[in-house]
DNA sequence: TTAAATATTTAGTCATGTCTAAAAATATAT
DNA sequence: ATATATTTTTAGACATGACTAAATATTTAA
């Protein structure tokens, strides 16, 4: 029995290191999930004990396939009851996040399949992330950070990193939403900001907007 | 902050004892939650201090109007998740309950309002159990107890006091559903079981069985 | 109206998951 | 290469919510 805290970890660990394949320092868990290093190295040794990560003093953790299969499928929940809340309550998407986090750890099954079919299998949840399958499978979108992107360049807005309601706020009262054409314009290495050109019309983003804007190229 | 366990306890004052009204003893308590009577006291007196229930050493415990609220609140959350999920996934009235009983603790105000809209605000769950509103009311409708109906009496099966699995997968073997006529059609002392009449067959029904069904008497 | 039975509470313990402070290991810089 | 800084772990504590066993109230029965 995997408890809600050891589902939380799993989740941050698989987040962190190439889907939990890779080693993940214990500090870089807690500033994820907020709590203290210590604490992370306590919960560590019971996923360990448990055989859901492999744990080696000093050197990090990563996730056993057991791990990673959990992780995948909290993940799947999640994003799954983020798409059900706007689709189907008329959340927008910078609301969903918190509920999601509270509705991934329901258990069932048939539940979690019943709301798959429910929502006709999205395969992308309301900030363009992925849906894991039931095997934890999900295929990804060849999609490019803004800052690896060539100036000039053009492309489809297809996700975003941070789901936070602050980004997300930020990005609504500037019209911009999944789906929508973006154009790089300019680049000022001063500040290290972009300027680029949307349906609306032409904005100057900070680098730490930029990061969280993944486009799949259109027009190099 | 009301805590997962603590709303639990409020939901079973409030079934126990006349919405929460009458005061309930603890061992009550501690048999329908399937705890010790050690444990409810020790809760009693938290829910106490957080003005949550009237508590008076040795004299049972029952509800403020805070407390009543929030397990009013609870259940109107149980029983709308119990209608989506099988007006909308697909589940038959007995396999929701379990799941009803994770979900029914998952906290926003918003999302509890836009689900009872998408489920068009339902009035009964599955089970035929009245939905309260948002202020914790609810209408009851003038059904009685096989147990209380005279011999010869018919009526419609409006509710059911057992939501069990197993309870509800015996009505499914029997061809009983909400909203079927059924006639008193003898009672037998001796063991004090009830011969009824259904839609599809005349069958003869234990006492244990009789008072958990509920008929909206149409016929004396 | 006492004695016995039952119900309730208290005291002390345990598991989970967190924390702080201190110790130990690893990494970095001179 | 060694001193310093950083990271990680350990040790000990705490809150929550549960338990057992013992003590105390209350109720019931003789």
């Amino acid at each position: 029995m995997v408890t809600l805290s050891e589902e939380n970890y799993l989740k941050a660990i698989y987040h962190l290191g190439n889907q939990g394949r890779d080693a993940v320092s214990t500090n870089a868990i807690a500033e994820q999930m907020e709590t203290k290093a210590s604490s992370v190295t306590d919960m560590i040794k019971k996923l360990a004990e448990k055989n859901l990560a492999n744990y080696v003093k000093y050197q990090g953790v990563s996730l056993t396939n057991a791990g990673r299969a959990t992780a995948a499928s909290v993940i799947r929940k999640h994003r799954l009851w983020e798409v059900f809340l706007v689709d189907k309550l008329n959340f927008s998407w910078d609301e969903v996040h918190e509920i999601a986090e509270e509705l991934e750890h329901i258990k069932s099954q048939k539940l979690i399949d019943e709301l798959d079919a429910f929502l006709q299998f999205p395969k992308h949840d309301p900030h363009g992330d992925p849906i894991p399958d039931k095997n934890g499978k999900y295929t990804t979108i060849d999609s490019k950070n803004i800052l690896e992107i060539k100036i000039g360049s053009q492309g489809i807005l297809t996700s975003v990193k941070d789901s936070s309601e602050v980004f997300l706020k930020y990005l609504n009262k500037n019209n911009l939403a999944l789906g929508d054409p973006i154009k790089i314009i300019d680049f000022e290495p001063f500040d290290d900001s972009f300027t680029i050109e949307t349906h609306t019309k032409t904005m100057n983003i900070s680098k730490h907007v930029a990061e969280n804007l993944y486009l799949r190229v259109t027009n190099e």
